[in-house]
DNA sequence: GGAATATACGTCAGAAGGACGAGAACCTCG
DNA sequence: CGAGGTTCTCGTCCTTCTGACGTATATTCC
């Protein structure tokens, strides 16, 4: 059945990978596919990119239609194209992926035609359709790289957050614990990070956190490196 | 005369910026346009996708027609997709850009069949065909950066070089002076960077320097930062 | 009030890099 | 052949940054 051959303006389409931190453990939006092919398979959201629109405008609509997310409350960044030749049964599709760092949402995917679509961690998305295995891995290590350089952990977290919060982003995205000590002084120390709010954290153990804001900042200068190990 | 639409097949195309340096200059490969539209005016060498390779394979395909370069001796690494409605007044068609890094040609061009290629300094490559200055803005950048936090900058000099040859690398992409004590210290103790070739360099003036070739190292770590100021 | 807990701040040593001095190895020229 | 100029290589000092870890502070629970 390679008969389908979709017209030339449907030849690129764009596809999410949505992350988020639920429960301290990393989440990726995935749906359930309901037309062949890999009917019934996990992928990645996405779609056909329209006539009119330009690939980021594309990526935004998609990201709206499956979480309601809109405005500038998220993060959305393009991580390359794919074009394997047979990545896609149908045809030669090719596909620009995004990827896209929410926080975790209060009413999830409420309000949204997605019903199919649900939040897996990581650890447990394998088997996806298409090469979206693939897709996932690089999305994966780009995250992990952005939050090395830039500021973008903030996109993790809820309007006010406190610094604890911040260093679970990071422990949950890397994988591996880090000295909270050290990172309330990296993270205090790098100007427009974080901004105070003003409002102290409502204790349930221990001293009350102070809450922040995500700062003008973007780039992390001097970096925060993980010491990668092999 | 919007009338052209190319067939399904052809929607995607890939452009590549090539760089080298020439004369302490960075330089970037650029075609002048035989056909309409932009007819006349420079742009980057690219091509649209065939139906059997993958963008990869497509960009490698391009950069062996314009330079002659096969095999493994050049950077090859894509930068991403570009797809505004209308960046092609031919229709909707959407590039994926690659950059690449090569060393300065001894035989430059020779034995393509692009005589019409030619190496412009980076300085004077303005007024491009279609988006081309964006893409190449970008390329730039991204250049840049790789220069921080990876070896490309090796991909820039023949196989045999020394430690000055590379600094220059890094002062003409980066556009600012280095230090050349603190640079030779950082590259020889960064391991597997370069590898000591054993020879010297015959000394026009002062003394000779050692040769390396590039090592087997990826990645610099710790980075080599350039301290951006705004 | 004391124990438990989580947050905030401090200290110390080692790694890395910017600024700069100086020696080493070649050239040319007188 | 020696002096001076040039470039490459190595070394020193000092500051910044960070990993390791100690300690004070503010809250809840008992």
């Amino acid at each position: 059945m390679i008969g389908f051959m979709p017209p030339a303006h449907l030849v690129v389409a764009v596809d999410l990978v949505v992350f988020t931190i639920r429960a301290d453990q990393l989440h990726v939006l995935l749906i359930e596919r309901g037309n062949p092919p890999f009917h019934g398979k996990p992928a990645l959201p996405g779609g056909f990119v329209r006539d009119t629109e330009n690939l980021h405008a594309a990526a935004e609509r998609e990201l709206h239609e499956e979480t309601g997310l809109n405005g500038h409350d998220f993060h959305l960044q393009q991580l390359g194209a794919y074009g394997e030749p047979d990545r896609d049964p149908r045809g030669r599709i090719f596909t620009v992926a995004y990827l896209a760092i929410v926080p975790d949402l209060p009413a999830p995917l409420a309000g949204t035609d997605a019903s199919d679509a649900s939040w897996v961690p990581v650890t447990q998305a394998h088997g996806l359709a298409f090469d979206h295995d693939q897709i996932l891995a690089d999305a994966l290590e780009a995250a992990r790289v952005r939050l090395e350089y830039t500021t973008v952990a903030t996109s993790f977290c809820p309007s006010e957050f406190s610094v604890t919060d911040l260093r679970r982003v990071y422990e949950v995205v890397w994988g591996r614990p880090i000295d909270p000590r050290n990172f309330h002084r990296k993270v205090i120390a790098t100007e427009d990070f974080v901004v105070p709010s003003g409002n102290k954290r409502a204790a349930v153990v221990g001293r009350p956190a102070m809450l922040y804001h995500r700062g003008s900042a973007t780039r992390l200068n001097p970096p925060m490196l993980r010491h990668s190990e092999p």
